[in-house]
DNA sequence: ATGTCAATGTATATTTTCGTTTATTTTCGA
DNA sequence: TCGAAAATAAACGAAAATATACATTGACAT
């Protein structure tokens, strides 16, 4: 999901100026004598390059430097998606090494099933069907893999689509495999997220499919959130990065659900 | 939405390509320098390397190397959606015109009702639903808008919804505005499309609203596709850039169906 | 063998980028 | 309102990156 501003225009940016991009929505904004110094460039340079991103309704210019166009864009997510990329990258592909070719699966909201998508990019024959408009975007560029869209309610901050008719169109679904995300989890291996209307979304998920998978990264652990989705009790494996707490661990031991520890390498 | 090349032939990846590719994906982007240095060929063959994978919509090429698609489309198609582009931006217009605030509509596949959504960015308070994912690209970036995808399968070539399900949702809808879309249209005032299950959902929209809208380019008349859709009789107003012949014409003042000419003005 | 074709290297022309210099505009204090 | 300083825009040239044209290589079918 693309959530660009509604001008047109190519916006195939520079290196530098995806950067600087990516500074201005970390902080807010940017100046031009430091973004200088930062690529060693000289003020002009940079001028120019925060024109282009003026001029393709990325940033908004000032004087001085510039600051992200206030209205469209959704920094959160932004944010989010960049948290933890290494090891979100890492869960992911453990994630991905246990689903085989020729099967389906159902994937959910969140950053890290997107990257789950990103690494069944080379999976022969499956079948996806998916909620986050995300992850149809980035199967697209499996030509192997049949991509079912969710309909349902898209809310913009993530490129969600929820609601009652998205769990009904998941009801019309049976798969092999349901990889989920969520927002939060506590310390009796509840999953928790923070919207009612998502979270009946995951649940269907959840009873459609054979086998369920969560991918989660250790900073979920011990969040708060208001709205329970499952327990790790009626999953069958966990893929994170970080061990989880003895008690926890050995739960899910009881549980029957299976621990994966990815760990991110360099390269 | 990120789309593949399906018209130029079954492009084939060399290795080097592939692995490119893979890597460009998982960094987010790659460096001439690098890659030649990686491949242990010279900096001219990974900038063909580039170009084509550029041309084949798989990357945007910047100075320097290139970067992972972002984009909401592919090559093909963005031809596609150029063609005619003053035209369409002006039956859009006058579409968009005839459509008040506060309202709902659904619109369907086509580059016409792209450029219909475009035109919407400034209305309030509307519905939108939509078998397009290109459409709802676009109006993420108003936000007095709501927007239903709807769940489908979904075809790679121009970002479409379609199939049983597609069907299913939409007639869960009734909406005031239907603003269609088609490939073709013979002299009786049939509408025609190439794909039986997109007809199928075109049919269903036509059903599920009050008021109904075909928006058409002078270039589709008298243009050949198997599949018929509706009848202009059936349809409250066309939009389109070149009058219809005489007979047509006529037909369309006993049908009641509204005919507008609209004029693509400079700028 | 040998002719064809695609892939790659090499040489040259073209384009893009970016620093420098010189106007022009904006900001801000008096 | 004015003027000075800062920031920006515009113009140009050198260097880097790229595109184009052509030669070479090697695989492969005939």
């Amino acid at each position: 999901m693309i959530l660009q501003a509604a001008a047109e225009g190519p916006l195939a940016l520079s290196f530098r100026q995806s950067e600087i991009l990516d500074i201005a929505r970390s902080e807010g904004r940017v100046v031009v004598e430091l973004l200088a110094e930062r690529f060693n460039v000289t003020l002009q340079t940079i001028r120019r390059d925060l024109t282009d991103l003026s001029d393709a309704g990325l940033l908004d210019r000032v004087h001085g430097g510039a600051v992200v166009r206030t209205g469209v864009s959704n920094i959160g997510y932004e944010e989010r998606r960049r948290m933890n990329e290494g090891a979100k990258a890492a869960i992911a592909r453990a994630c991905a090494q246990a689903i085989p070719d020729n099967c389906s699966m159902i994937l959910n909201l969140g950053t890290t099933t997107e990257a789950v998508a990103r690494e069944l990019l080379h999976h022969r024959n499956i079948t996806v069907v998916t909620n986050n408009m995300n992850v149809a975007n980035i199967l697209v560029a499996n030509d192997s893999c049949e991509i079912m869209v969710a309909g349902g309610g898209l809310r913009r901050s993530d490129g969600g689509l929820v609601g009652e008719l998205t769990t009904q169109f998941i009801e019309q679904f049976k798969v092999d495999y349901a990889i989920i995300g969520c927002s939060a989890m506590d310390r009796d291996g509840d999953l928790l997220d923070f919207d009612m209307a998502e979270v009946r979304v995951s649940k269907a998920i959840i009873r459609q499919s054979r086998t369920r998978f969560l991918v989660t990264d250790g900073s979920k652990l011990d969040r708060p959130a208001p709205v329970r989705l499952a327990s790790l009790s009626e999953l069958d494996a966990v893929f994170t990065d970080k061990p989880f707490p003895d008690d926890l661990a050995l739960a899910c031991v009881g549980w029957n659900t299976a621990l994966h520890i990815a760990t991110p390498v360099a390269g």
